[in-house]
RNA sequence: GCGGGCGUAGCUCAGUGGUAGAGCGUCACGUUGCCAACGUGAAUGUCGUGAGUUCAAGUCUCAUCGCCCGCUCCA
């Protein structure tokens, strides 16, 4: 990675701390690995994007309804969403290189001539067949050739990590010892109860789609909304992520924005394609116009064992190229998983066909914190302004949308005095109550206050000035382009609504 | 969990075993006439924490906590 784009993260992150948008958690105690809290700009950034999204996915549409679903379920909905068994996956440390594996993804590969070792490999591999082959790819030349002529008369011994069963483990990269398998647990475990007892286990979501299968008969039932269509969920979900990292991106306490959208198993195709295409635009009309948002498609070999499409909306942050959302056919999968541990009937009977059958599922699940990370990572920009006396400065400013922009409005006096304040005070009111979040500055010079503005992202100064006196108009500063306008002090709630949809 | 790096003011960072510093920011007062103006003044520090060595530790040693980077997992 380049150094400039470390050098871009620093930058952000200070400002992010500097201007209040996001506080590393309990900090005052030293800070807390893998949690973050958003501050008075950050919370207005995030509540935006989100209700957006929301406005977007659920309001705008007949088809979509929402819910909010508690993070605390029944135990039994992680056994059938496979959190229980899936997502234990043990792993294991090369004790000499220190590298670490999934467990069940290396193989240890012995192959003995009689009592001589003839080749002892570990190999990364999905199955047995893959292991043998990859551990004659790695053998020499010699041996290979031995394993070649000698074929099935050796005696081939191969066991995955995880069923080593006392069996030393060998590394893929180094060849060295492996430790034994250990279980790492990604769910947060907690009980229900003033009791710690262990018959009361229970998790924290890690994922909020869970909630939504699990009431999506009880919409059915209460909606008269028809197949297709979709609820939609935001919320927090937790995973005890072996590492967090790269600032926000991965915390162990994060909030999703999913949609499980339930159609007709023939349209499923149709439906994924039409949720791919739609969210990557949701992020583009929000201004990831740039080049490093991105539509990839899964390769069938990436895909889980129950979806059978798959695509990512990817954006290329200073620390590397990573996932915003993913949109995924998930079949009938979870709806069955759900049928088959709940004992309850998940068919739906559609009245024109008289068919009945299990919807399949398309699941556009996006982190919302790391879509706020992509668009203050976007927003970022130094470019080049005048200063009083004409020569170009640095200087900062966060290029948001103006629908995502914390602070839609500041309003200042030029000087504070000749009544200037008084009216500034009436427009910046005038805006609160219009339900604008609006910035009120009277202090020290107008160009300080601007630029001030810039780091927040504010999209519009307004100014009152000796001319508003005469006349009763303002000045109207634009962030990007610090061109300035003059309107009437009475259209500038009207000015700043049309602009910031 | 392992390896490497780091921890001093709100931010960015200097600091040679001997009085705790700078720039920016913040606040107050004055000034102000549209892009980080100026003047004067002020506040802000358990130097991450705890031990140890020393006459003396921000500085050396050990431990510990937290953060950053790499490996593994993931929205």
């Amino acid at each position: 990675m380049a150094d400039n784009s470390n050098e871009l993260m620093d930058k952000l992150v200070a400002l992010c701390k500097r201007r209040g948008f996001i506080f590393q958690s309990s900090e005052i105690y030293g800070g807390i690995n893998g949690f973050w809290d958003y501050g008075p700009l950050g919370v207005e950034l995030k509540r935006n994007i989100k209700d957006h999204w929301w406005n977007t996915v659920v309001r705008q549409r007949d088809d979509m309804v929402g819910v909010d679903c508690s993070i605390i379920m029944n135990p039994r909905v992680w056994e059938a969403s496979g959190h229980v068994t899936n997502f234990n996956d043990p792993l294991v440390d090369c004790k000499g290189c220190k590298a670490r594996y999934r467990a069940d993804k290396v193989f240890t590969v012995e192959v003995k001539d009689g009592e001589n070792m003839l080749l002892l490999a570990g190999v990364d591999a999905d199955n047995a067949d893959q292991a043998k082959a990859a551990a004659t790819e790695k053998a020499n030349s010699k041996t290979r050739r031995r394993l070649e002529e000698k074929g099935d008369s050796l005696a081939w011994n191969m066991f995955r990590a995880d069923q080593a069963q006392g069996q030393t483990s060998r590394c893929p990269n180094c060849g060295q010892e492996l430790t034994d398998a250990r279980k790492f647990n990604m769910m947060f475990k907690t009980f229900v109860g003033a009791m710690e007892d262990s018959s009361a286990v229970a998790y924290l979501r890690p994922e909020t789609a869970q909630g939504i299968f699990a009431n999506y008969k009880n919409v059915l039932d209460t909606s008269r909304i028809k197949v297709p269509f979709g609820i939609a969920q935001v919320g927090k979900s937790f995973r005890n992520e072996i590492n967090p990292r790269n600032y926000t991106f991965r915390s162990r306490e994060f909030e999703q924005m999913e949609i499980e959208f339930f159609c007709h198993p023939k349209e499923a195709d149709k439906w994924y394609e039409y949720w791919r295409d739609a969210r990557y635009k949701w992020y583009v009309d929000l201004g990831l116009k740039s080049s490093k948002l991105h539509l990839r498609n899964h390769e069938k070999e990436e895909l889980a064992h129950y979806a059978r499409a798959c695509a990512d909306v990817e954006y290329e942050f200073p620390f590397g190229t990573s996932e915003l959302e993913g949109i995924a056919n998930r079949t009938d999968f979870d709806l069955t998983q759900h049928q088959k541990f709940s004992g309850r009937d998940m068919t739906y009977f559609d009245d024109e066909t008289k068919e009945k059958f299990i919807p399949y599922v398309i699941e556009p699940s996006g982190g919302c914190d790391r879509a706020t990370l992509a668009f203050l990572c976007e927003a970022y920009t130094e470019d080049q302004a005048p200063d009083e006396k004409g020569v170009m400065q640095t200087r900062v400013v966060m290029k948001f949308h103006p629908a995502l922009a914390p602070i839609k409005v500041a309003v200042f006096p030029l000087v504070k005095k000749e009544g200037m304040p008084e009216i500034a005070q009436k427009i910046h009111q005038a805006c609160k109550q219009a339900n604008l979040v609006s910035f009120y500055d009277e202090k020290g010079a107008v160009g300080r206050r601007y630029r001030r503005q810039d780091e927040a992202g504010t999209p519009f100064c307004v100014t009152v000035d000796g001319q508003t006196l005469a006349d009763q108009s303002v000045t109207v500063r634009e962030r990007d382009s610090l061109k300035q306008e003059r309107i009437p002090a009475d259209k500038v709630v009207q000015y700043v609504q049309e602009r910031i949809r």
